[in-house]
This record gives structure tokens, C-alpha cells and sequence, in this order.
DNA sequence: CGGCTTTGACCGGCGC
DNA sequence: GCGCCGGTCAAAGCCG
């Protein structure tokens, strides 16, 4: 059944620009998952690569992983103010996962801060924080009005600590997966 | 009782 | 200058 299947589609596309250190977790992946073995559909997020789209953020495109987008080209729009120094500058890691449920549980533990309605999108948006101490990590998930059984989840900012949660053990993950599948 | 969700208000940026 | 819009805050309530 395709109910729960959490597809990354894009592994058939390998992403030249994959050099980058674009995989969020990858600080700390020596040591918890540097192998496929745990976190099991979300270990395959180090996949993702980065594009820099200019304005494709609502575009729901059609088959299009994800979209990554950066806002480099209007941090010096500030041209003689007085910059704190680093501004904004993070980028934000998009890709679309299909699932029948909004939280997916990538090992981090995550604090909604709010929600607000979406233009072209029935669905709302929500907004989590990772809530480990100093980690700033923010996260937004939406849904698709076209396809309900999207679920776009945009990452910004990186992980700089362990997992929380004892994503080890792998037959939490299948429970898990199951209780997904159940619905 | 503590952590998290909910939800309306608030705020800064941007376009008109 | 004003209003819209996306993002965040924070108080109150909920739940384990």
C-alpha cells in the first residue's frame, strides 16, 4: 500500500551539488547514524541537496522532492544600517514527504510555536522549534491542498547535538511506521 | 506538576 | 502612509 510510504523520490537524481554540507544532522552523524541502520526513513534526509530557487517556495511543483532556498540575495539590502553582524543568512531545507500524518518524527523533539493559515492552501501551517537547550532549529510543516497525502516539512538551521530520543532501536521505528500505516 | 498545544495578538517587511 | 502577509510571541488551557 502506498498509505505510509515516505518516498524520497529523488534518489534517482543524485544531486552534483551534494558536496555541500547540506544534511542537517550530518554534525553529529558519526555518532548516532552515520549508517542507514537507525533512524529509518528520515536518515535518508541527508539525501536532499539544495537548490538555490528564487521564489518556487508556494509553487507546489508536481513532482519536485523538495526545494531548498536560501536568502542570500537580500541580506545586504541593509546597505548602511547598522548589521548586527550575522544577520539571517539560514538557509531552509524543504522536501515533501507522503504520509497521512503531519508529525513525523525524525528523533528530534520538536515545540509548536504557532500556526497560521496558508493562501492557495486550505491547510495551515505549523511551526516547531527544537527545543533542546541553545538549538534554534525551526521546522515547518504543511500539507498540500492538491495532494493531501503530501506533507511538505521545511527544515531551517542545523542540529548541533545528539538525538533526544532513543531512535536506535529500530523496532520503535517499524511500531511506529505501523501505527502510521494503521490509518 | 511540567511540558506542550492552541490561538489570537503583535511585529517587521514589502507592495501599492 | 497604509494595509497585507508571513512569522513569532505569549497567555491560557490541556494532557500524561
Amino acid at each position: 500500500m502506498d498509505s505510509y510510504q515516505t518516498f524520497f523520490s529523488c534518489s534517482s537524481a543524485t544531486p552534483p551539488a551534494s558536496s555541500l554540507s547540506l544534511n542537517m544532522a550530518d554534525s553529529h552523524a558519526h555518532n548516532e547514524f552515520q549508517g542507514s541502520k537507525t533512524n529509518g526513513f528520515f536518515g535518508l534526509m541527508s539525501e536532499m541537496d539544495q537548490l538555490p530557487v528564487s521564489n518556487a517556495n508556494n509553487v507546489p511543483q508536481s513532482r519536485s522532492l523538495f526545494v531548498g532556498s536560501e536568502s542570500t540575495d537580500d541580506d545586504v539590502k541593509l546597505a548602511g544600517k547598522k548589521n548586527v553582524g550575522k544577520k539571517v543568512r539560514k538557509p531552509r531545507y524543504a522536501f515533501q514527504t507522503r504520509s497521512q500524518v503531519d508529525i513525523l518524527d525524525d528523533g528530534y523533539r520538536w515545540r509548536k510555536y504557532g500556526q497560521k493559515a496558508v493562501k492557495n492552501n486550505k491547510f495551515p501551517r505549523s511551526y516547531y522549534r527544537c527545543t533542546y537547550q541553545g538549538c534554534s532549529v525551526k521546522k515547518q510543516v504543511q500539507r498540500l491542498t492538491k495532494d493531501e497525502g503530501i506533507v511538505v516539512t521545511t527544515y531551517e538551521g542545523m542540529h548541533s547535538h545528539p538525538i533526544e530520543k532513543s531512535t536506535d532501536n529500530f523496532e520503535h521505528i517499524l511500531s511506529q511506521m505501523q501505527i502510521y500505516a494503521s490509518f
